[in-house]
RNA sequence: GCCCGAAUGGUGGAAUGGUAGACACGAGGGACUUAAAAUCCCUUGGCCAUAUCGGCUGUAUGGGUUCGAGUCCCAUUUCGGGCACCA
């Protein structure tokens, strides 16, 4: 028998469906483990190469625990919400549901031809009504809930109402939109839209009028994570900032908590630490500053540097602070106006990009609560109302923002810390000894900057000024779309007043056209009968596709289960997901909003684990290669790469199918586009050969390499040992189809160890101690390995074990079959089919255990160690393995070799390391 | 600007502080063959060499710790990623 993918791999795949190998029961007698992969949005491209990488570790990871004897939940399912099934709506007129299907019955065969482990029993959509009743579900019990700092956990709204009643606000810690004060008997005499205004400030999915990011071209808003540099993640359209009303969900309100569980969990420390930036915490004050002959107010101010007070020169609000309307003195109010209206007409974008300093003063002056000096107010678009107070002191001559505003206005600066030389930039560096920094009632000079902060931070509380604060960067994340294809927000509007939709779910309407109404409503405006059988009109937004994603580990669980999320029974076996395999590209965005979404149920108990991920691993990026032919300038003739240089020319992306080592078919290419079926060719030894680059592997790109091609000519088995192969799955690497023939000729050369023609090798013979010795050194590497997610080592194992036994012409039936348990991970058909035809055994593979490492076998009588000298020559001396510093001096001596060497000179240390090296000092 | 991470042959990449370059690709040479494909064997960091013994050098750069450093420490350069008028 030869051996031939095309016939072994459908007939493998076909007996374990038959068999249900992979489907998986809550089974109390194993210890579990759940392996997840992050699931993908089914988008009409199909999957190219670089997809698979992800899978095919986490199915390694899993047929590996399986091996082992775990109960390994591995499921597999469809984000199926998004924007280019809804573009392709607009255009087509076509339903996104059936675009939706399509792709996914395409993904589905593409993962199939991979042979991955999934538990298909347990597919979910997030488009399906079904899944995303326990979205909206979650949803509404965000609405019903406040976040109380004092419990540290979220609470029922009802709970936050008799509060009220009884006793007001006085006493209580909760995450809210702005501080509220008010009294029981304040609260009794709200009327219902009042209270509703009052909770909304509570509420962990609120309704909230403020500044968020547009995009035009997509119509609709966008979190903070789906902007990048002032523009959409997605297509690169701008964005702008705009006052609107939109659901929010509360995040921020557990800030400390995503921070604190960050210690807790296994991810690499890249992606930690980009989750720490992005929740942004820091630590300082916050201080009131009175204001110059107006005693009715006070500036609030947030900062991380209390020790450097007594060098505020001049203070700064945010244009959109409040306090611009009441400080702005009628002298000034022409020059406030009209900087206001210069400043509304930079983007984001244009901030972002010229950061020129502007600004204008106010009229008004604020007093110094330290040294009692006055400072004017200026008003500057450098300083952002979202964050801490949306007014600052500055203190430029620590401060490289307030150092260049000082500059450009020519306003004082006062340098606090010896010998920092202020004369061209502002000294940031949080050290030194502190000057010029004198009051009344405080005094820091000669105190060390740690040490100011401290004793500023302690008098300012003790004194009334301010008191001791944190900040947090991360914002509350909008949770509204004004999209089509996204689950509805199961809120109606009794009488203006947001109001729960329980009758869940609360199912897509169909509607004519996917576009907003006429009178500019989101496109559900268009749905008829839109509206709770009471009459209630229903909200028109849908949720943003982070909602789906958000919980859906938690539904693989229990995926059926129509009275809750997931029933006690499967929580409490399957727990939290042990290992998550994805791309970092998840960082800010699905890995926070999960974070929280979890947290949340936790804190009902609804769940058993706070955190949703225990391990995660990120596989890297696999790019492609870009092939590119050179048009000469205004002509029809393409030159070849070794001559482009002589001319003037422009590269053109060509289909990576068309091109071989570089070399162009140029038939091919005159097939491709009509405006190259003329074209003129300059060849290099009679042929074309093309430039290349790195770069995403994308279609526009004409790079993509489809898996289903690399399937069908070598194998899914190849496919799946070379993507491993390829390099640490955390890296990003360029895909290269060159290297696949050394793992295809490994696959071979495996098979030639049971098969040779017809003749079965594998006989019941005993196996030889070699045989033994490499059969465990492969042992006890790949399962070391494996556990390390180090799969391109394993592979170089795999070969070295194979070429060591052909070498020793092992034909032990034992040998033979651990080493293809071994490989049963990695390769999992031709495992399966060697297990069965060449081995004879009844029954899957993956029902066998995983072999035994056992040291014994590695173990040596001795060994030969290397001895070396700076400069001197190197010689071997064999000793015994255990040899320790004793025994190795007697044993070098008694070496010819070494005693040559060693003529005349004494040994002073020997240094051994057991069964290693050693050294000799003398 | 701040915070992470990385840098090893022609290429992808191996190396618990212990013989750097495993394994694979590519390249060169050879065997088999009428020929080709396939397969197999040898060589393959650089320099020197009496080219079969062997020597020197070498992991971005400069220092340091150590008997011993690709690995640990300090500084520098370059690249990748994150955050960014966040006070």
């Amino acid at each position: 028998m030869e051996y031939n993918h095309k016939d072994i791999e459908p007939r493998v795949r076909q007996a374990w469906q038959n068999a249900e190998l992979y489907k998986v029961e809550i089974d109390h007698s194993k210890p579990k483990y759940y392996v997840l992969d992050m699931f993908p949005y089914p988008s009409g491209a199909g999957l190219h190469v670089g997809h698979p990488l992800g899978y095919i570790s986490s199915d390694i990871f899993s047929r590996y625990k399986r091996l082992q004897g775990f109960n390994v939940l591995h499921p597999m399912g469809y984000d199926a919400y998004g924007l280019p099934a809804e573009q392709y709506a607009i255009q087509t007129g076509q339903h996104p549901e059936v675009t939706t299907r399509e792709n996914v019955a395409r993904y589905r065969t593409q993962l199939d031809n991979i042979g991955l482990s999934f538990d298909w029993n347990r597919e979910i959509r997030t488009c399906d009504p079904e899944f995303y009743k326990w979205t909206q579900w979650a949803f509404l019990k965000m609405f019903g809930s406040y976040y109380d700092l004092d419990a540290d956990r979220a609470m029922p709204v009802e709970e936050l109402e008799k509060r009220f009643a009884e006793k007001g606000t006085q006493g209580l810690r909760a995450a809210a939109g702005k501080d509220m004060e008010f009294t029981a008997e304040e609260w009794n005499a709200m009327d219902k839209k009042e209270r509703n205004d009052v909770l909304m400030n509570y509420r962990l999915a609120y309704l909230g009028n403020s500044m968020v990011n547009w995009c035009p071209a997509l119509g609709t808003v966008l979190a903070n994570d789906e902007v990048s540099e002032g523009v959409s993640v997605r297509g690169g359209h701008p964005v702008e900032q705009k006052q609107m009303w939109q659901w929010f969900l509360r995040v921020s309100a557990y800030a400390e908590r995503l921070l604190q569980g960050l210690d807790r969990i296994d991810w690499s420390d890249s992606i930690k630490e980009t989750q720490r930036n992005w929740i942004g915490k820091s630590e300082g004050a916050e201080m009131k500053f009175r204001l110059d002959g107006r005693d009715d107010l006070v500036l609030d101010i947030f900062t991380t540097r209390p020790d450097t007070v007594f060098g505020v020169t001049f203070m700064v609000l945010a244009p959109e602070s409040k306090y611009v309307d009441m400080l702005t003195t009628p002298e000034q109010r022409e020059a406030v106006n009209e900087y206001l209206s210069s400043i509304k007409h930079r983007t984001e974008r244009e901030r972002m990009i010229d950061k020129r300093v502007t600004g204008v003063f106010s009229g008004s002056y604020a007093i110094n609560p330290l040294s009692g000096k006055k400072v004017p107010v200026w008003i500057s678009d450098y300083v952002l109302a979202g964050y801490g107070t949306g007014a600052i002191m500055a203190v430029p001559a620590h401060d490289s923002r307030d150092y260049a505003f000082a500059r450009h206005f020519n306003l004082p600066i006062i340098p606090l810390i010896k010998d920092a030389d202020v004369s061209e930039a502002s000294f940031d560096a949080k050290e030194g000894i502190m000057i010029n920094s004198e009051g009344p009632e405080l005094n820091l000079n000669g105190l060390t900057v740690p040490q100011a902060i401290a004793s500023t931070k302690e008098f300012i509380e003790k004194s009334g000024i301010g008191k001791v604060k944190v900040n947090y960067r991360l914002r509350d994340a909008i949770f509204s779309r004004q999209r089509y294809w996204g689950e509805p927000i199961p809120v109606c509007y009794v009488d203006g007043i947001p109001t729960p939709y329980n009758n869940l779910p609360l199912e897509l309407p169909e509607i004519d056209k996917y576009l907003p109404t006429e009178t500019g409503e989101p496109p559900l405006g268009r749905a008829k009968n839109w509206c709770t059988p009471e009459g209630y009109p229903l909200e028109l937004n849908t949720m943003p596709g982070f909602a789906g994603s958000s919980a859906y580990y938690l539904r693989y669980m229990d995926p059926r289960n129509h009275e809750a999320l997931v029933s006690p029974e499967a929580i409490g076996y399957w727990r939290q997901v042990d290992l998550y395999v994805g791309g970092s590209e998840h960082a800010t965005g699905h890995l926070i909003y999960s974070r929280f979404w979890n947290k949340f149920l936790f804190d009902y108990g609804y769940i058993v684990e706070d955190e949703p991920f225990r391990k995660l691993i990120n596989q890297g990026m696999i790019q492609g290669r870009t092939s590119f032919v050179y048009r000469i300038k205004d002509t029809n003739t393409l030159v070849s790469a070794g001559l482009k240089d002589n001319y003037d020319t422009t590269p053109i992306r060509v289909p990576i199918s068309m091109v071989t080592d570089d070399v162009l078919d140029i038939e091919q290419l005159r097939g491709w586009q009509k405006e190259f079926a003329n074209a003129e060719f300059i060849l290099e030894d009679g042929k074309y050969i093309c430039g290349s680059a790195v770069e995403k592997m994308s279609k526009s790109m004409h790079n993509v390499v489809n898996p289903d091609d690399i399937v069908e000519r070598y194998g899914a088995d190849t496919l799946r040992l070379y993507e491993m192969f390829l390099g640490p799955i955390e890296q990003s690497k360029p895909w290269d189809t060159h290297g696949i023939d050394g793992v295809n000729r490994f696959i071979k050369k495996l098979w030639n160890l049971y098969w040779r023609g017809e003749e079965l090798l594998v006989k019941d013979t005993e196996p030889t101690a070699e045989n033994l010795k490499s059969l465990h050194k492969l042992i006890k590497k790949v399962s070391a390995d494996i556990e390390a997610f180090s799969f391109n080592t394993s592979v170089a194992a795999f070969m070295i074990c194979v070429n060591e036994l052909a070498q020793q012409k092992c034909t032990s039936r034992t040998v033979l079959s651990d080493l293809i348990i071994l490989l049963a991970p990695f390769a999992p058909h031709v495992a399966e089919e060697l297990w069965h035809t060449a081995l004879g055994n009844e029954g899957s593979i993956f029902n066998a255990k995983w072999p035994e490492f056992n040291e014994d076998y590695l173990k040596e009588s001795t060994v030969t160690m290397a001895v070396s000298f700076n400069g001197k020559p190197r010689f071997n001396i064999t000793v015994a393995a255990d040899a320790d510093n004793k025994t190795i001096e007697e044993t070098a001596l008694s070496n010819e070799a070494a005693a040559k060497w060693l003529d005349g000179k004494t040994i002073r240390k020997v240094i051994v390391v057991p069964g290693k090296i050693v050294n000799v000092v003398v």
